[in-house]
DNA sequence: ATGACGATTTACT
DNA sequence: GTAAATCGTCATA
């Protein structure tokens, strides 16, 4: 049987979260009470005050970022480019800002409800603009593909900004009983958007699971600047 | 009050 | 590969 998370789980360092959290399950109760269940599959491990790409670097706290700031296992939602939502998971120790980005899962559960969350069916979408096929079906591997896509799919946004994880009443994360991924199937490389972050743009801190299908490119391939973990 | 800018995604050349 | 979409947030004044 699969276990849910303890805040024992969370409290570690962003690099050793972000590849731990690689085979677990984040499980996703709406408030209809409908549950969604995908794989994380790829995350980024955001340093904290000394490192440029975190939005808590030289310890910037603002009323955006304050939930980095809390326990280990609450959850930072932010909002970005004026339409997407990212989600993180909070981990280290009270007062230490840094997370671990969620960037891809592997659905698993709810997938018809995914989608709809994905392609919300407005009237005018329905019928003619539909046949004018404008929208296409989202494959399965693409529903909670990239940080804003998994946000949508699972139906995360501000409102669920500083919940915390360990509680699970909205979201929490499930340590599958099965053996844990091997270090063999994971690789790492540089994070993804952060070309301003200077001297930290290089840092291999996003990681990855090799064969998986629902992880995010960039370019043509998922794999630049990859090198085994 | 204002302006520059995203831890992105999608479509298009 | 390049560009547009789109707006909350934060530093500056």
């Amino acid at each position: 049987m699969p276990r849910r998370a303890t805040r024992r789980f969370f409290a570690r360092d962003a690099e050793t979260l972000a590849q731990a959290l690689l085979g677990t399950t984040l499980a996703r109760t709406l408030p209809s009470g409908r549950i969604l269940r995908a794989v994380i599959v790829e995350t980024e491990a955001y340093l904290g005050v000394a490192d440029r790409a975190a939005h808590t670097f030289g310890g910037r706290r603002t009323p955006r970022n304050e939930s980095m700031y809390a326990q280990p296992g609450t959850l930072y939602v932010y909002f970005t480019y004026g339409m997407h939502h990212c989600a993180n998971i909070v981990c280290g120790t009270l007062n230490e800002p840094i997370a671990v980005l969620l960037r891809a899962a592997e659905p698993i559960e709810g997938l018809d409800a995914m989608r709809e969350l994905r392609q919300p069916v407005t009237p005018a979408t329905s019928q003619r603009d539909f046949m004018k096929s404008s929208s296409r079906v989202i494959a399965d591997h693409d529903l909670c593909r990239g940080p804003g896509n998994l946000c949508k799919a699972l139906g995360i946004d501000r409102g669920l900004d500083g919940i915390d994880l360990v509680a699970g009443h909205s979201l929490s994360v499930e340590i599958p009983s099965s053996v844990p991924i091997h270090p063999d199937r994971v690789s790492r490389g540089p994070r993804i958007g952060i070309g301003y972050a200077e001297d930290w743009v290089a840092a291999p801190l996003r990681f990855w699971i090799n064969d998986s299908a629902a992880v995010s490119r960039v370019g043509s391939r998922s794999t630049r600047g990859r090198r085994s973990v």
